[in-house]
DNA sequence: AAGTCGGGGCA
DNA sequence: TGCCCAGACTT
């Protein structure tokens, strides 16, 4: 791409100007500490802002340092992150940072090739902390800033496909402001967040206005051009609040791989293979004392939707306990990470559990 | 290049 | 409902 030499200063000058004066009080944005850009950053990802404030304010009390979170046991770290979701980015910030701790003595790299070596700092990531807490010149293009470039320059690539990153990245490094990069990035995804947003773009706001070419053609709300497809997947499960004798409950460890990786949940399986609960029962040794439905719901993630039907069941342990089975206290579930779908399950139960007590 | 991986907000 | 969100990793 061929930017004329003024085009490109007036550019970099209105973005940058416009993000200075309208930029939003944001935590990460009262540091230049890498360690706090980056857990920033892996929050950030595919997450909302208002999503992410206090989740970042809660981890950075509690791990300050990329010692402190370096040292941390992996239950305690998936309980910050609980609620998140893509639970896998708390497990690769983690083992990232240890590579920091251990092979940078816990400074983090201020060049692409060595801090995009770290697990789960990718392309974006890797320019995000460069730029931000670095102030070096690099790409850092996310969803926004394809959609805000993509309207200025008219850019009609599917951005679906990986390979047409690679326009967006080159269309930065050849914008960038180098007297601004920490501002000129951090503009572009501010701009679409709050003014060049995927529907209903606020045009008239704008302080890129004259420079966007589809504002100028008229039709920048059909920008980006995005193919893709998602083929939804639907699993029907019965979910088991189970309380033996001793007022303890069963859980199970998801595998350390896979969907909801390492989270505990109430034992669930899958219908219409056979009676969930004669299954339930003979698996773990226990006996059936009494039943009562709890709640159903669909839960869906991205690519699959869990339907769900829930019951409390008591029971008398009548062998001994199987390997997979442990149970906890009311007490000791709160400091298990659990999925979303199975804090409310475990609410319904805390509500029956108050409404029998009254009662 | 396609699939996997959460959860919520919004038209 | 479908799409999007400060994406990265696996296959």
């Amino acid at each position: 791409m061929n930017f004329h030499y003024q085009y490109k200063k007036q550019f970099q000058q209105a973005l940058v100007q416009w993000f200075i004066r309208e930029k939003r009080d944001l935590p990460w944005r009262h540091t230049h500490d890498p360690y706090k850009i980056w857990v920033s950053e892996v929050m950030l990802q595919q997450t909302r802002v208002d999503t992410v404030i206090p989740y970042y304010n809660r981890f950075i009390e509690e791990f300050p340092t990329p010692e402190d979170l370096a040292q941390a046991p992996e239950e305690k770290l998936l309980k910050q992150w609980e609620g998140l979701g893509y639970y896998s980015r708390a497990r690769n910030l983690q083992a990232g940072v240890r590579e920091v701790v251990e092979k940078y003595s816990s400074t983090v790299p201020d060049n692409r090739p060595e801090i995009i070596k770290l697990k789960g700092v990718g392309p974006y990531t890797a320019g995000a902390i460069l730029s931000i807490a670095y102030n070096k010149a690099e790409h850092a293009v996310d969803g926004n800033v394809m959609r805000v470039l993509s309207r200025v320059l008219l850019i009609k690539e599917d951005i679906a496909l990986p390979k047409t990153k690679k326009i967006f990245e080159q269309a930065v490094m050849e914008l960038i402001d180098p007297a601004y990069p920490s501002e000129f990035n951090q503009g572009l995804m501010e701009l679409g967040a709050l003014i060049c947003t995927p529907t209903s773009p606020k045009c008239l706001l704008c302080p890129v206005r004259e420079f966007c070419t589809a504002f100028q053609e008229g039709r920048p709300e059909e920008l980006p051009i995005k193919t893709k497809k998602t083929k939804m997947k639907d699993l029907f499960y019965d979910v088991f609040v189970v309380q033996n004798e001793k007022k303890k409950f069963l859980l199970e460890k998801r595998p350390g791989k896979g969907l909801l990786a390492n989270m505990w949940q109430f034992p669930m399986v899958e219908k219409s293979t056979t009676p969930s609960e004669g299954f339930l029962a003979d698996s773990y040794n226990v006996d059936l004392v009494s039943r009562e439905r709890l709640l159903s719901f669909k839960h869906i993630f991205s690519h699959l939707t869990w339907n769900m039907e829930s019951y409390y069941l008591k029971v008398e342990q009548n062998g001994k306990p199987t390997e997979s089975s442990v149970w906890f206290t009311e007490e000791e579930i709160k400091a298990l990470p659990l999925p979303v779908p199975m804090q409310k399950i475990w609410a319904a139960w805390k509500e029956t559990e108050a409404k029998h007590k009254h009662a």
